[in-house]
Order: structure tokens, then C-alpha cells, then sequence
DNA sequence: AAAAATAAGTCTAAATATTAGACTTATAAA
DNA sequence: TTTATAAGTCTAATATTTAGACTTATTTTT
């Protein structure tokens, strides 16, 4: 639906949105991050329909964030992995995961934790390229010279 | 679409993407952060159709995700407000927004940055309750008691 | 006060996307 | 050599989305 549509494509959100922001994709996405690899996997854990999935895989193979091979074991299998571009989408997940268990909590049934320390995830931040957090709130879009006048305008008013 | 199909809720992902996961929907939370209100601002920056626009605002407003209130100034005019549930989706956008500028760049169009110190968001972290970072790719699920055998399995495969 | 404009919808037929499930092709296992 | 598996394709039925005309309530302009 976004591809073609108008879709502001000077929004970095919007950009995004265009690659990634249909519900399937994110969740072909979702299990392509828990590890599902192959046609009929996503199929029985996403219940897209064949043809959907055929689409999508597509898709996303074209965008740069799966690949498509065929298994060297076993010639019936085809694998599709996530690329660095793919993997990258993570972040994006654990947002989800993290603004999931904080308004639509439902027992305990997974929570999101550092390996390495085992302590739980509290919230999602930005960082900044020395390493200090920026709280979310604590951010601004600030308008480049490429911009449009009306994109600026909007980013104006949003945030100032 | 997400509603109805077989989306997994023990996934809190999951559980996400069917309340937010959908392109119309995920622009219109972007418009709104963006400071967007009023319906017909919507339409005209989201480009749906007024239809779906009316379906996917009233599905909003039903999660919780935003208000629905007459002005108070102009009786003709309607306005729909973010709730604290929907500015907490601000580090979903932001992650799909840094994702963008790394992998979908597109000249000097806008630009992330903290408001108190001016510097350039570089990445997208979670943090523990101590405030100790925690980079994304040292992140687990674990499974807590009240997981089914099947997501369990799945999340260990995906995570050890 | 009457006429015109605005905001937020509703409604409809046509276009597009999605589904369920049967079928196909290639490869591998029994 | 028969059966099973994996990854599709194909199709008719169903559901969603679109564009744009129309409606209702309110406000602004003449």
C-alpha cells in the first residue's frame, strides 16, 4: 500500500514505512529475526496465505533485507536470511516489545533481557555517537538544506 | 488484518503489530507525533482515503492510542490527541527513522538530535532500570511460566 | 439574516488485495 | 519406484481500499 501511495518520502519515518510498515512484512520480519528460515515455517507461524508470503519474500529479498538461497543439504529447501540491513531491524522489535509489555502486559510470558548480565530491559533509548543516552523525549527532527519548504514547516511546528 | 489472523499474542511483538502494525496505521501515529490533529491534515499527509482514515482513527482511539474531542474554540472542528500510550510509541519511530538515515539515506533532508545538547542521535540502545546500556545484539527473550511449549521452543531456538 | 465556506464525516460502485485450497515441479526419503 | 516434502503457482470467492459525490453541523462572509 505505501509503495505507492504518498508517502512523503523526505520523512525518514515515512522512508522506512515504505520498505518495512505493512503489518505481514513486520511479521515475516519478526520471525526471520526468531530464526524461521524457510517458506513453509513462515507460513504455519505468521498464517499469511501462500501467495501473500510469495509477495512479501519477494519484497524483501528486492528491499535488501533477506536473501534468497537454496540449501546445499537438502536441494528441495530454500532459506531466506536476514542481510546487516535486516538485522538492523531489530531495534525496531525490541521498540515494539518494549511498548507491548509497558501498555498491553499479559503475563509472564517472555521478557527482553542482556545476555550478557541478565538484566531486564527497561526502556529504549537514543545514544549519541559518544555514547550518552538522549532520552526520547528528549529529541528533535532538525531540518537539513535538501528539504522542502513544507516539510520543513511541518517539522517546525512538531517540534519547537 | 493483523486482528483477525493468527498473530501469535504470547508475542509481545506480536501483540504490538496487531494494534499498530499496519502502514496506514504506523503513518498516522507518525502524523500525529508530528503534531497532526484534525482530520482532514491527516488525510491531505497520510494520503488514505476518508474511509479508512475514519476506520483507522476510530480503531486508535479504541486502543487508547489517541483521543477523540470537539474543540472547545470551533464547534466544526475535531481533534485527535496522543495519549501518554501513544507518545510512548515515539522510540518505534525513532528506531525506524535512524534505521532509515543508515540504510536508506537520502541527502541532507532531517536530521535526529537530542535538544539539550545539540548532538546527533547515533544509534537506537536499550537501557536497565540502573540506566546501564544495553546494546540490541545482546539482547535475549527468555521465556517466563506462563509461556506455551511451542513459543517456548521457538524463542530458545531463535535466542541460544 | 442569508449565502458561502469549512470540518468531519457517510456512502457507493469500481479497482485492488487477500484467502483457501487444489494443483505443479523438483528433489529427497522409504 | 512409490511416497513425501518444500516451494511455489493458479483461481474463484471474499474483503479491503479508492475516488469522489453527497450530508450535516457549525462558522464566516457578505
Amino acid at each position: 500500500m505505501l509503495q505507492n501511495s504518498f508517502a512523503n518520502l523526505e520523512c525518514p519515518v515515512g522512508r522506512s514505512l515504505s520498505e518495512v510498515g505493512d503489518g505481514w512484512t513486520l511479521l515475516i520480519i519478526r520471525e526471520a529475526i526468531y530464526g524461521t528460515s524457510q517458506f513453509e515455517t513462515f507460513l504455519k507461524n505468521t498464517g499469511a496465505s501462500r501467495g501473500l508470503l510469495t509477495g512479501r519474500l519477494a519484497q524483501l529479498v528486492k528491499s535488501g533485507i533477506l536473501t534468497k538461497s537454496k540449501s546445499e543439504t537438502d536441494g528441495r529447501e530454500t532459506h531466506y536470511r536476514l542481510t546487516p540491513k535486516g538485522r538492523d531491524l531489530w531495534p525496531v522489535m525490541l521498540s515494539l516489545l518494549v511498548w507491548s509489555e509497558k501498555h498491553s502486559p499479559s503475563g509472564n510470558v517472555v521478557t527482553a533481557r542482556s545476555r550478557s548480565t541478565g538484566a531486564a530491559i527497561h526502556r529504549i533509548s537514543a545514544v549519541d555517537a559518544d555514547g550518552n543516552l538522549i532520552a526520547p523525549q528528549d529529541t528533535v527532527l532538525v531540518p537539513g538544506n535538501d528539504i522542502s519548504d513544507e516539510f520543513r514547516a511541518r517539522i517546525e511546528a512538531a517540534f519547537f
